[in-house]
DNA sequence: CTCGTGACGGGGG
DNA sequence: TCCCCCGCCACGA
């Protein structure tokens, strides 16, 4: 496990940045790869969340990357070294529904960090849509 | 330094 | 709703 923990404690990579988050998520919450991206702010962005979160249980394996999912409330995680239906099984294990199409009611179950406080305007780039 | 590759997302048809 | 296209950006080759 060539982990970031092994790094000096400097300014917290990019990297860092995005596990400490998700490593606040809690048990029967979810996240999308946006809103990680959109908390975090300028210079992050879902595609390279997504980069991060593939390589976190060789990196980091207390991570709770499975309640990271994406916008449509779905899991990406189809055809990896992972079993293809492991991250929704963990996220069932915790109480969040599926329907047939492997899709959850992502708005039911997002969760932001409390210190975060999105615009109440929907006009607003920062509006946490998803 | 450049290039290809995604566990993405949103817009358009 | 599904599908396709394109912008986005960290990372490894």
């Amino acid at each position: 496990m060539v982990s970031i923990n092994q790094r000096p404690r400097e300014a917290p990579s990019y990297r860092q940045r995005v596990y400490d988050l998700v490593l606040r998520i809690p048990a029967g919450r979810v996240m999308s790869y946006g809103q990680i991206a959109r908390v975090l702010g300028i210079g992050y962005d879902a595609r390279a969340i997504g980069n991060i979160m593939h390589a976190t249980p060789d990196d980091e394996p207390a991570i709770p990357w499975h309640r990271v999912i994406n916008a449509q409330g779905g899991c990406s995680t189809s055809g990896l070294t992972l079993p293809p239906d492991l991250q929704q099984r963990l996220l069932e294990a915790e109480g969040v529904v599926f329907n047939e199409k492997g899709r959850c009611r992502i708005s039911e179950y997002l969760w932001y960090p409390p210190e975060y406080h999105p615009t109440e305007s929907p006009e607003s780039p920062l509006f946490p849509m998803n």
